[in-house]
DNA sequence: AGCGTGACGAGTA
DNA sequence: ATACTCGCCACGC
């Protein structure tokens, strides 16, 4: 018989490979929903974020973020909870900022998943 | 089949 | 900093 629709216990293959990316991901760094769309050389962001809203529970979902480093509507404060606790980067709210929560500091924060070789500051 | 919508991104004003 | 446009692609109506 053809199966055209997946058993009810196992995800599309697109979720799990991006689910095993966000896996990956090490704590204080963050890849961008594009990033991983890139690094899976499938799909496009929204894609990604699709698989995420679906299935991000199952991963430290956290560590995908926006490009522009806004915290995800709707669970900031979890969010925020987490680099907090687990030190990313993060750029804070300053006099023409006021009244926003904390970004994610793309530029410290982002990994691109393959560097091995890191220089600091 | 068309159209709106979304855990997006980059560009422009 | 904001708002808006356009490109992108899967889904649901």
């Amino acid at each position: 018989m053809s199966e055209q629709s997946l058993p009810a216990d196992a995800l599309p293959e697109y979720a799990e490979r991006v689910l095993e990316v966000a896996d990956l991901i090490p704590p204080g760094r963050v890849m961008t929903y594009g990033d991983v769309a890139e690094w899976l050389e499938e799909g496009g962001p929204r894609q990604v974020g699709r698989v995420m809203a679906l299935y991000g529970g199952a991963v430290p979902w956290w560590r995908v973020v926006r490009a522009d480093g806004v915290l995800l509507q709707g669970h900031e404060l979890e969010a925020l909870g987490h680099y907090r606790s687990e030190g990313t980067p993060l750029r804070e709210a300053g006099r023409a900022t006021e009244g926003h929560l904390p970004r994610v500091d793309m530029k410290r924060a982002r990994w691109d998943g393959g560097e091995r070789a890191e220089h600091h500051t």
